[in-house]
DNA sequence: TCAAAAGTGTTCTTATTACACCCATGG
DNA sequence: CCATGGGTGTAATAAGAACACTTTTGA
């Protein structure tokens, strides 16, 4: 071990990409740097990895000191590793993105931010580090991910309507869907679950609430169904000038 | 940095899953441990990163060293990171997957590696330390990847016919194909340019030999053109029984 | 009674699938 | 002349895209 013993001299952290969904937009989760590098700009909450943590528990350790969630979905982006990404030192982050339901929780300022708020995705300035690079990236696998994969029910709350399923996939994909055809696909594959409940209180005619039907959805997979939504370069209605 | 200091106990290398076609066959270049942990079990070509070293360097020079190939293609697949992936301390390590033409070139037995061998993909035996795991990541993003991009051409020589390439996809999506339809879809992308030559010196009716059109595949893409085989669930032709 | 979003079907177009025979070459 | 893989088209089916009006509620 002699050898290999002069290359344990760098640090592996993780960074979240926390995405969220309210207010019709997309929404990530940034934290305000309190000291240096980068004190006062805005970074992706993540940390460095403890010596005996796995790396998903070390992501889901982070969300929950600044969340307070548990079991949040997450998954893997990419390795960022760029000799000079980190001005103290070598350091290697592994970039992950977590969605959550942003009303259902409050946030904490946690020890490593000055404070944690809400951005709507695309109003969001440089970051710190090389976070806007990983910023970028986590957002094209979403974008990738949400439309092969019935993931997009993680950001919101566990019932909501057609219209707020909708909104969302026009906020991820950056792109208008037809409301017919949007409806008659997602219906169509039969993972929505019509609770019998109504939307009240709004000005206007109520709409149903569903829910998501996980285990219908992992009976159909090991049956090799497929959760499919058409390509965003083809859309389902018309794209956004 | 005091109290960022004692992360910095952990080294991180980068594995390389090699992709070649040969023989009908999608393989996998494995070399053969010469010493412990492991010592004598097949494993992927890897090594620790340098200190001044990106990770991409990195995969590309233990593949030149293994090769002797540059300018290969590379995609990082995943970082793998569990506590106990690795029996002499905290290693993560960050794969990839390269393609590479298989006839083009000889295998150098390299510094840590007392052979290296390709293997059908289908016959890999169980890999040292998680290396199968990673193999399996690796072959799935291959399998996903090879349908969205163009990247089965990195697996060919330059010149190629209809059937070798249909023989790839056959190979790496696991499912056989219509010989028609698949000629037409992958046609109809003009993507490939009939090089007016020939094979020569088969019992058969002579082949046209192709050329991928990479000027052609950018300049499209630059328009919004998305390549996209149809999803290996609905298959182009017949499961394999 | 008005504004605002919910809900609903049909036609057209395009892409995917299934399928069988003749051709050119070397041995 | 035989074996081997090369090369080709059409019809049936399924999926996607375009598109407009009526309904229910609260203010």
């Amino acid at each position: 071990m002699a050898e290999e013993t002069k290359y344990f001299k760098t640090a592996f952290s993780v960074d979240s990409v926390v995405f969220g969904f309210g207010d019709g937009d997309l929404k990530v989760l940034l934290i305000e740097r309190g000291e240096e590098p980068f004190s006062g700009k805005w970074a992706l909450p993540g940390d460095l990895v403890y010596p005996n943590e796995d790396i998903d528990s070390s992501v889901a350790r982070v969300l929950q000191e600044l969340t307070g969630l548990e079991n949040v979905y997450q998954e893997q982006v990419k390795a960022f590793g760029a000799v000079n990404r980190h001005p103290i030192g070598r350091v290697i982050t592994i970039a992950y993105y977590s969605l959550i339901k942003i009303s259902s929780n409050k946030l904490k300022t946690s020890s490593f931010a000055k404070e944690a708020k809400w951005h709507s995705i695309n109003k969001v300035e440089e970051l710190a580090f090389d976070h806007s690079e990983i910023l970028k990236a986590s957002f094209s696998l979403l974008k990738k991910s949400i439309r092969t994969r019935p993931i997009g029910f993680e950001l919101l709350p566990p019932k909501f309507t057609l219209t707020q399923l909708q909104h969302l996939y026009e906020a991820v994909l950056e792109s208008e869907l037809d409301k017919r055809n949007f409806r008659k696909k997602i219906l169509s594959m039969g993972l929505l679950q019509d609770i019998g409940e109504m939307q009240a209180g709004v000005a206007h005619r109520p709409a149903k609430l569903y829910k998501f039907d996980k285990e219908k959805y992992e009976t159909l997979m090991s049956e090799g169904f497929v959760f499919e939504l058409s390509d965003s370069k083809k859309l389902m209605g018309t794209t956004k000038s």
